[in-house]
DNA sequence: CCGGCGTGTCACGAAAACGTCACGAAAACG
DNA sequence: CGTTTTCGTGACGTTTTCGTGACACGCCGG
């Protein structure tokens, strides 16, 4: 698995232990300084992830993430932060400006190549229009249908997104706090135990065909679907 | 296996020695002059390994490793101690504050590389996202399952953590506090037998495919998982 | 205006998980 | 061989987590 992986980061000592971890894991490296550059950068390529530092001279790098989030061509890049300060605020503060992860400086090289894997794993499956079919349970996203052994099943739009989500990430347990971002969108202010109700509507609605039973509760950890 | 390492040496001619030693093994290696420029280094990157020189202009390397050892970040990583004379009391100091091991000047690369191998051996690995597989059990930490000999186990959520942090440094024995920290946090209070009870209810979670026995007690130690 | 419908939140109870203790067996010690 | 330490185990009370029914609110078409 290589990439092409943007590195913003204005310390030289950092930026060459990155290039060279990054070079040997097989991956492209491209360099940035600052936010300027990099956003001359991004005006040239498009990079499969961008490693992004909490303190940058000039405009901060939260302001840089925001930036590249509201920027249609550039929103679905993950953004790894690195942050010198390992308090909680900004951990949440950096996700809430839509990073996918981050790591508090000291780091090990060793913790941020798996985290990298991991960050590029995860964007593996998509929801696309194509139509999902799991153990007998079958969803069309565009018309919008549901049959669970060629029984028509009858939805609520939460309840089929929710499904729709499960039916392209299966075999993957979700926390609740995962769940409200993938499915209700980022930054929705909504408790988390709502993710319980819908799972239970959902589960009712998928009864009639016997397809309740599909969605199984991981406890402590959260829900999955799984064709068992 | 690739490392990052930090280098403390002030004669050019040894930094210049290491650096193409240490190169031609795959390592990326990280140079710091002095005392000083370590601890600069080290508040942007956290080396798997630190190769130290006894005498360093200004603060010593003994100052420099006792400093890091009261680090609550970088307290872990192993240490080599780099020392001209190879008197008895020098070793022993230099072990007491914290070095994992020493060599004396002159010393062959040969020599070196090998103790730098057997250090980073020792060393842990990480827990990430990867399924780990010992012995016929199979932990997926994805889907949060655990299959023994393709028979699903039911484990509850401490056990489940408890298991893979197992998984992931196996044939290593685990105190009861050190499990404590990395099992349940680094801040709770909890009592230390309570570890035992968790032990107890992972063996039994694991003994309808027989591998329970795979956690092993060592008395007066801790617990350890082994192959055998 | 009103009556479904979809939705988010709450309260309650059941079940699971958790931490602690007491007791006895096993091992280590002298 | 008796004492002491260490560990396994069953039991118990408490806390956490989850499922479920109920309800209030906003929206929209009749």
């Amino acid at each position: 698995m290589s990439a092409t992986i943007l590195v913003v980061e204005d310390e030289p000592g950092i930026q060459e232990l990155l290039k060279l971890n990054l070079g040997q894991q097989g991956h492209s490296v491209l360099i940035a300084g600052d936010a300027e550059e990099a956003a001359h950068v991004l005006r040239g390529a498009m990079p499969d992830l961008i490693l992004l530092d909490w303190m940058l001279p000039g405009q901060s790098g939260v302001d840089l993430a925001r930036r590249i989030r509201a920027d249609a061509r550039l929103k679905d890049i993950p953004i790894i932060m690195l942050t010198a300060r390992a308090e909680e605020r900004d951990k949440v503060l950096g996700l809430e400006t839509g990073a996918d992860d981050y790591i508090t400086k000291p780091f090990s090289p060793k913790e941020l190549m798996a985290r990298i894997k991991a960050v590029l794993r995860r964007r593996a499956p998509q929801m696309t229009e194509d139509a999902v079919e799991i153990a007998g349970l079958r969803l069309d996203p565009v018309s919008h249908r549901v049959y669970g052994r060629d029984q028509p099943l009858s939805l609520g739009p939460t309840e089929f997104r929710l499904l729709h989500f499960f039916m392209t990430h299966p075999e993957r347990v979700y926390s609740r706090s995962q769940l409200l971002d993938q499915v209700w969108g980022d930054h929705v202010f909504v408790e988390e135990r709502t993710v319980d109700v819908h799972i239970r509507r959902l589960r009712s609605a998928l009864e009639p065909s016997g397809h309740d039973g599909l969605i199984q509760t991981v406890r402590g950890a959260g829900y999955r679907l799984s064709a068992n």
